[in-house]
DNA sequence: CAAGGTGAAATTTGATCATATTCTGGGGGC
DNA sequence: GCCCCCAGAATATGATCAAATTTCACCTTG
């Protein structure tokens, strides 16, 4: 995975090579998704160059493909800053993910093996741990986690690239409501989700994937409506 | 609208001043949406730097937006080139398009003036002033207009942008379709949105946008598998 | 002797950086 | 309170470095 939680060098012994602007994307893409930045928050291009410790092209690219993902936005006068979410924003979002999320998830039901079950049983086991022990930052990524890897199973990689992008959407949101309200709230779909699966019911799992997307919109929705 | 065209050196009158990076990303993009870029034809920064007379940077920012939209493909060893369209994404696409774009007309149909089904109706009749004089060029413009114009009725930026970057990934196959069939065969499923759009039935033109972007991907499927 | 393959050198192209230029925003002076 | 000037940040250019592909010569083999 992708997710490398802490802001230390990252040490490039996995790979061995992979272009500049690719890490700084990585990097930056994971801190709006977790919530390193707040929504509204300014970003400055010489503000990345070191506390990333990158030059200045790779960052200038890094933060294009972001505005053009929607994970940043450009405020006209060359200032750049986490968007804001408005309410109508989760309207659409809400019923695109739902869409979308339930047909990967439809399609991921139709080909996925019992060991890739059982991966996904793993992170719903480290997402519980999460819940019940108040880590935040964990929730987030488990919970991302288990989303990504489910779609990653559906053989659909423009839908899924979709999904992502529309995560990049809320993530920052998620992080504020996560923050405000604990992680106790959120009823766990996930399980439903499982059984299906291993019920071998396509359906079925759509439509919990739909009643999970939904519910967690509806705690965005919830938890922005309080601070507006 | 942001549809220039031609490939004229585009007198910046309009606004006043936008910066160089923005201006090449919109004329790359309306090279590839509209067909002077065949799918599977390489991208060379370079190339571009001479070709549109710009500078490096911009043209890598562009590149780099573009790859984000899936409008291009990075090809692992640092290449670029436009995609070419598989069956199984004509298949996504199709499913996405149809959820998405309906729903927007659904939402255009609910806040839609008179004057604005007057500007819908006048890219309709130069739509089909442009199939009936074989117009391919024509065709893909104004067909890409009605709909782009549509979108912006629908009062919902997020869905509109995921319409507009899902035409970036079939735009060079329709181009190509176009240029192997010619624009005969197309049946017009605008009228029908625009009847229901006079007669107020949001549900009706939801539903005939559905067909509409059906036979449409009907189409690319079927002139792609032609060939493949 | 000819044909094919392997290797290195050269060219082409992409990635990164340092630098100059332009624009935005704020503070000081009138 | 308004306007002009200055500081700082973003945009854009060109140069430099690194990588990959291509070319070509030479050797091996049938």
């Amino acid at each position: 995975m992708s997710v490398t939680n802490s802001a230390v060098q990252a040490a490039p012994a996995e790979g061995v090579k992979l272009p500049a602007h690719e890490t700084v994307y990585q990097k930056l893409r994971a801190q709006i998704l977790f919530g390193e930045l707040a929504p509204g928050q300014a970003v400055t291009i010489q503000g990345l160059t070191e506390s990333l410790g990158a030059g200045m092209t790779p960052v200038r690219e890094a933060i294009r493909r972001l505005i053009s993902d929607g994970a940043l936005m450009f405020q006209g006068n060359r200032r750049v800053s986490v968007p804001l979410l408005r309410s109508e924003d989760i309207d659409e979002l809400s019923y695109v993910r739902k869409s979308i999320e339930s047909e990967l998830a439809r399609r991921a039901a139709l080909r996925i093996n019992p060991d890739q079950i059982a991966r996904l049983e793993a992170i719903d086991v480290a997402l519980d741990q999460a819940i019940n022990t108040g880590d935040v930052a964990g929730y987030l990524v488990q919970n991302y986690s288990f989303h990504s890897e489910l779609y990653g199973y559906a053989d659909a990689p423009i839908m899924a690239d979709l999904a992502d992008r529309l995560w990049l959407r809320f993530g920052p949101s998620l992080r504020v409501v996560c923050g405000r309200f604990g992680t106790q709230s959120f009823p766990d779909r996930h399980k439903d989700i499982i059984d299906a699966m291993r019920r071998n019911e396509p359906e079925k799992v759509a439509h919990a994937m739909e009643k999970d997307v939904e519910q967690g919109m509806e705690q965005v929705s919830q938890g922005l409506g309080a601070s507006n």
